[in-house]
DNA sequence: ACGGATATCCAAAGCGCTTTGGGAGGAATC
DNA sequence: GATTCCTCCCAAAGCGCTTTGGATATCCGT
């Protein structure tokens, strides 16, 4: 059923080399030739086998990834979200994934046996801290690697796809304040994790250029689950001085806030304006929302994807990409923003 | 550094043929010649060549899992929890992953071509739902699978891993009529998942037994994150004839469930009883709720690494493992169970 | 017309393992 | 004592690819 290199070279009259060259784009073989055994290969549907591959190249066409595992950073949605579209992109190419559980602890001694393994051929980094030490790490181990997000107060000459937290919650936060709000707060993700602190100095930042301070009581930082949200959400409400407007890390934490909201009788872009952080999660559209949501968007699968596209152009030597990528999320806005209310 | 076969063989003495057999556990090799192997793999630290093997055997040392992406079946936290545990365990033997992520329609092409690739020794298939056509497909297939959970109204002559989803409602719902309630409420997971039908079933026999019924407007079927627990336990509790108690099929629902029960005014393990199915997630710990949970408990990491373990012995050839297991849960009393109040 | 590029292709040697097909030597059988 | 049978081991042939080190033919300038 399966043709194999041999086959197929024995079908063009061609030897294995030249098919295998003409496969692999290699310069010293015609034109025409080329042609004629792609052709062949779309007429046999010849598919390279990947175990030869690996023990020919040494190359393992696979990535690996350290999976977090702790109570209190449980995988939650937006690890599925993330992971297929990581996953979606490695299959096309025919990657595999290691998939390594690991307790934070563990986490150096579970890079270098992996990268020691000769299993992977690339690393994943997720889940950034400030100063993150598996940076160094990473780079003394001598194998590719490509994080997902970005430290702070590391030098920045590692590769990484991030999205530009700061300019998406100034942005979010700049307009909510055009909009005459001057208490704000901030639904956000754990405190250690860089995105947080990164949209929280956003945030900051366009309320510092209009002369209005963060009041640290409307910061709450938690896991990202609505329970949290809702949680947080209630307790700004029992403030003395409630905000007018509130900021979300994610639609997750927006739905716990709108049910507060709510709860507490209050109308959402009217009485109290919400901007969140939209992740694309299929499950929770913010146009969804009772009140559609306005949000800072930016798909998290897209991430997954181009992350794993990335990874494996750099191990097929194939494309060039960018080292480092910012990717700015857009600003939609839709029902949950309004003028803030007149006392 | 590494050594590979060949210097290992010439180290001891010995051909490949016959440290191969001794590693792979071939009976025509003398016990003694065994123990000066393993001792000499213990000392150099070798470790066959996967990709070799690959090679070799055409196995391809890996197992596939289609994952399910789609509205509404938006991985969620336990399915992280889930995937930990087969990754653990896979890791643990070196086994990779061929993660698939497929719409649900295209879940049967997924199915063939993953099979088809040669890429996996074997499938792993999950969120089992009743009649599923899944089980045929895979029959006709010709790779080893193994299913979580169990289908409903099939032949059962497919190997299986699941917990006894019947028993273990029967015997929270027992309990709870044993404690004098009544009207028993049940916050489920999507219906179309036969461990939500196979929940309901049990509860629903308890109830028979000692003369009850199942009050259609009891039950609520709904993705299992706790801003649905919340939204059922809300409808429940303004019912004109509240529960006393409450069956949750997880519990992430039981977080919003005792959210609504707590803001009613109502008292856990007095005014209202609650039992929960926990899958041991390391995020949410019933012992740690404000009223600790009673519980039916059974891990979904363990089921995670069992079923990578059953996969990877067949695979392996190696252990004699059950076709099929039922996993019984146990029934772990807390605080959220009380005797039914007086009216 | 001739040495040297240049373009195009090939034979064969691995990559590191498994597995087939023996083979030597001692024990058991007659 | 010859024959058969185990026991234990080995040499060598793959598995299907990549890659090295030519080989051949064509083309160039001079």
């Amino acid at each position: 059923m399966a043709v194999n290199l041999k086959q197929l070279a024995e079908l063009l009259g061609l030897s294995q080399t030249t098919v295998s060259r003409a496969l692999n784009g290699y310069p010293e073989v015609n034109a025409e030739t080329r042609q004629r055994v792609l052709q062949a290969v779309r007429e046999t549907g010849y598919r390279p086998n990947r175990a030869a591959q690996r023990l020919a190249t040494g190359r393992a066409f696979s990535i690996g990834m350290v999976m977090p595992i702790a109570p209190g950073i449980d995988s939650d949605v937006h690890f599925g979200e993330f992971l297929a579209g990581l996953a979606e992109e490695a299959v096309k190419h025919d990657f595999h994934f290691v998939l390594n559980p690991s307790a934070p602890e563990d986490e150096e001694v579970t890079f270098r046996r992996l990268a020691a393994s000769g299993n992977v051929d690339a690393l994943f980094l997720a889940y950034m801290r400030a100063n993150d030490p598996r940076i160094a790490m990473l780079k003394s181990l001598s194998i590719p690697f490509l994080v997902h997000g970005r430290s702070i107060g590391e030098s920045r000459d590692y590769p990484f796809l991030d999205i530009d937290n700061t300019s998406a919650f100034y942005d979010a936060a700049r307009l909510l304040i055009q909009l005459g709000h001057q208490r704000i707060a901030l639904i956000n993700g754990p405190e250690y994790l860089t995105f947080s602190i990164r949209r929280q100095k956003g945030m900051l930042r366009a309320l510092t250029e209009h002369g209005l301070t963060l009041d640290e009581a409307l910061v709450e930082h938690s896991l990202m689950t609505d329970e949290h949200g809702y949680r947080s959400m209630q307790r700004f409400l029992q403030h003395a001085q409630p905000p007018t407007a509130v900021l979300c890390s994610s639609t997750v934490l927006a739905l716990g806030a709108v049910r507060a909201i709510n709860q507490a009788g209050l109308k959402i872009g009217e009485d109290i304006s919400l901007i969140a952080h939209d992740d694309v999660l299929p499950m929770l559209k913010p146009e969804n929302f009772s009140v559609p949501l306005t949000t800072t968007r930016s798909s998290l699968r897209a991430a997954g994807a181009r992350i794993a596209t990335r990874l494996i152009g750099g191990i097929l030597k194939r494309g060039d990409y960018p080292e480092q990528e910012l990717w700015r999320a857009e600003l939609i806005v839709r029902a949950s923003t309004g003028p803030a209310p007149q006392k």
